[in-house]
DNA sequence: CACACACTTAACCTAGAGGTTAAGTGTGTG
DNA sequence: CACACACTTAACCTCTAGGTTAAGTGTGTG
């Protein structure tokens, strides 16, 4: 279970979700008033809102308020993390060292010699 | 909406479940048949083939049917996309450009100068 | 050929995601 | 002080994710 935190996991769940994606995408460039991201996505304000609460659980943005206005902007770390999780996998990122075939192979070869369950 | 393809959606959905991730983790040492995957994980067999194809349906992982068994082997194409759509988040990695406070301090010296809708 | 094994499919259930409309709460503005 | 603006919350609706049990389909084995 190492490499899988339970931060890691709302993550994903943020990402999941397009409209969320978009909304990082957009936040990469400049921070936005909640009302401004609504309007890009074409989602009403009621719905924008529950996305960026699913987005602040994930430590994703950070929110300021400036008079009646609520700007957000970008939180690099979950990214971050993200991307290490990903990295995990790279050792042997081009070579299919355990691939399909590779292993179908393998496991004909062992039949023959051994013969346990 | 550049950098955001159908075939991520599915990654990112595909992922957003912890069952599936761990999946992907022990195909990542060595491919395993379907219920092998669903004693890891303490799944029924319904439940893991579900995940299966869920994953077969992001294209992340390969199935081969050896006599009645069925071999899973990880894909690593998707993955590889996955780290493309993360790192377009690099360019400034560290710095923190267009965090909540840089901006902040921007929209108030902008607001003494200019003053449109 | 009978039976066990390794799934697969069908039918069903429940909780939650993601949207809606409508009403409520602060906060600037004329 | 009235009113508009920028959310926020509540109540509701629909669809689907993720699980269950039970029955069905190939495929080796004695």
């Amino acid at each position: 279970m190492v490499g899988d935190k339970h931060d890691l996991s709302s993550v994903f769940d943020a990402l999941a979700n397009v409209h969320r994606r978009e909304v990082i995408r957009y936040l990469a460039i400049r921070p936005r008033s909640i009302s401004e991201l609504a309007r890009l996505r074409s989602l009403s304000l009621p719905a924008i809102h529950k996305h960026i609460r699913v987005l602040e659980e994930a430590a994703m943005v950070k929110r300021r308020k400036i008079g009646r206005t609520n700007i957000l902007a970008l939180e690099r770390a979950p990214l971050r993390l993200l991307q290490t999780w990903v990295e995990q996998f790279h050792p042997y990122w081009g070579s299919e060292a355990e691939s399909l075939e590779t292993y179908a192979t393998y496991l004909n070869k062992t039949r023959e010699t051994e013969e346990s369950s």
